[in-house]
DNA sequence: TAGATTGTTAATCGATTAACAATC
DNA sequence: TAGATTGTTAATCGATTAACAATC
């Protein structure tokens, strides 16, 4: 394993850097600088310096910058891309259809297999070409399957349940977008993602103006 | 304004500890301590000692803690529950969808007035309650109802329209969840919300067992 | 009272930003 | 060469955590 280990908040902002990079390569621009990316992703220039530096494999050249198909395939190797983890969704309703159609978990690594929901309505469909199959099936698919990670958009009421059956299918990682608390055990990562969250920091910044 | 300042990041955390305390509630639990509160949402003890401090207005009790009713009024009063902000939507596709029926926005003080779509399938539809509208009506409807804060959900390609519409119309925030870059002028705060971003971290974490 | 919990001051930690020498 | 840009070391900033006296 020869990949360094960057920072949680370096982590987060790779997926923004992929696809400003991937924008620039479809208007057939070759190489960019820290700098530019920096003023244009609105970010201090020495953190995208850094950022950069931390997953580039060829170092950028002074005056010229980062070649831009280099730079994506080294953040995309990073992020795991060449190394694709297969994930399953429960609950596909609103928000799990708009997450199965979401464009840009590909990059990052990530593949819907399969999404499971309770409503015979849905159940043996496809979204975005991802099956729907019964929430019933779910533990023996993940057993099968070998999937690690499993994403909630259930109600709250049902989330629990869900959540033991992923954990019970060897799940050991879960999204939870459910506005509730999950109870796990301290061997299994929950991150809850709570929408309100996002919008609270927005919000107050206005009121602050 | 009495309203203390408090760092963004507790600012992210209030709404987990609103959904949390509104849970004990409905199991009529009268009152809670920081310690316990933070081991049930796995935080350090002094941390949602600070956060609390910083928004209650009545002290805690030692040996005791906080009153549920108490905190639950002072943080939904932070958060501006009792200061209503108007918000609209563009695109009542699936994600749309899933934000205009979440719950969770109207304890943050957060209320959708009004969605906007160009499919005229949905539109003079509602959604949760919700009106949607034709785009064509938008500049007018957040002039008149004097909107700042808009979120964007549409495909990538119809983003940069909207968000000009949006602005044309008064709206000086933008919550962003089409995957691509907007260019504004810099009085006007862009959020873009990436949702591979959340899933990266997750995913490293998993990768580094 | 004894002890759990509070609120606050001080120490630590991690990330960001500034400064600068090296390089094409 | 001159100058923009790189990579890196040092300083700053902000948030978290530890320590502790005050309190019910």
């Amino acid at each position: 394993m020869a990949e360094k280990t960057v920072s949680k908040h370096t982590l987060q902002r790779l997926p923004y850097y992929l696809h400003y990079l991937q924008a620039l390569q479809e208007e057939n621009i070759v190489s960019i600088s820290a700098p530019v990316m920096a003023a244009d992703l609105h970010l201090n220039e020495v953190k995208v310096r850094k950022d950069l530096a931390a997953v580039s494999r060829t170092a950028g050249k002074p005056k010229v910058g980062f070649a831009v198909d280099k730079l994506i395939a080294d953040i995309e190797e990073f992020l795991g891309y060449n190394n694709i983890r297969d994930v399953v969704l429960v609950g596909a309703g609103h928000l799990g259809r708009a997450l199965l159609s979401y464009k840009g978990f590909e990059a990052i690594g990530i593949r819907f297999v399969a999404a499971f929901d309770n409503d015979p309505q849905r159940i043996n469909t496809e979204v975005n070409g991802v099956p729907v199959h019964s929430t019933n099936e779910l533990v023996d698919y993940c057993l099968q399957n070998k999937i690690h990670l499993g994403v909630i958009t259930v109600p709250a009421n049902g989330a629990q349940a869900v959540c033991d059956r992923l954990i019970e299918g060897g799940v050991v990682a879960i999204w939870n977008f459910a506005p509730c608390r999950l109870t796990v055990e301290d061997d299994i990562l929950v991150q809850n993602e709570n929408m309100a969250s996002s919008l609270a920091v927005l919000s107050e910044h206005l009121s602050n103006r």
